[in-house]
DNA sequence: CTTTTTAGTTACTCATATTAACTATTAACT
DNA sequence: AGTTAATAGTTAATATGAGTAACTAAAAAG
């Protein structure tokens, strides 16, 4: 069984593209997108638990915080332990989070049309199975 | 069926680390590889085939190729349409071709471990699929 | 209370990509 | 044939995004 990482790869390029080309509207690119999601997702949340989720050093992170408190899309909730610096969606990150996921998930069905539900429910299953595969042995970033 | 995207880039950024590590000792990464396969898998090829068959604009490929050209991977076949550059694997570039299709050919089998031999086909079938439908509108970079 | 750990930031560098403008060459058209 | 348009590739400038190393501030552990 050869030729799965080309096939895969071969995917990645346009598929960002398209992400972008989604979310440059909003002024998001798919690096931002992730931390809104992951905050919409995880309620409010810490750098070093967004870092760790998405496999990135905290440098990365800070960077994309920083952008989007920038656009003011999320702010920082002040908590006891003045280390940890928490975020939450603001009101227009909010409004945000849901007009982009709206179209993503449009996209996502165009992206996956015509195939059958099984399959589509089969790929849901078997890419996180390779994710973990992948951070099996090797160690490829993921704890952070 | 939403979340396919999501679960799609999390194995990105792992999986090329991992590509990258494999291909380091031949001083390749993923990038250049890309190039090296294509030209294994079609023949000699030019530049604008690469550039669209990858999604990547052409100086990308351009520095692709001039660092390949310089680790003596690849060479030029002069031909008669004289703005045309038409490339080949050098013997060399067979020989780290095969070694590293070999390597990355366990890694593929590592990584799909634990799969039924047609979820495995399913895989191969469904991807490429996907790739189809991502080019077809929105038009992210497949003609160059 | 000193030491260690943790969260986040800053500075620097790397890998890779993009766009725009350009050259050279071939193809197309009147 | 001679002009115009299209094509292949390159160069230059810039952007995105990541990683490492070194640092600060604060909390936890001893």
């Amino acid at each position: 069984m050869e030729g799965i990482f080309r096939h895969y790869l071969a995917i990645y390029r346009p598929l960002i593209t398209r992400l972008n080309q989604l979310l440059e509207p909003y002024g998001l690119t798919y690096s931002l997108w992730q931390v809104i999601f992951y905050i919409e997702r995880e309620g409010p949340s810490t750098l070093v638990e967004i870092s760790s989720y998405y496999g990135v050093e905290k440098p990365s992170i800070t960077r994309r915080v920083h952008r989007l408190e920038e656009r003011e899309l999320i702010e920082q909730i002040p908590g006891k332990d003045r280390r940890v610096k928490v975020i939450r969606l603001t009101g227009r990150g909010v409004a945000v989070y849901r007009e982009c996921r709206e179209k993503i998930s449009l996209l996502e069905g165009e992206i996956m049309k015509g195939m059958a539900r099984e399959e589509q429910e089969l790929l849901h299953r078997l890419l996180p199975e390779i994710r973990k595969n992948l951070m099996r042995k090797g160690g490829a970033g993921d704890e952070a």
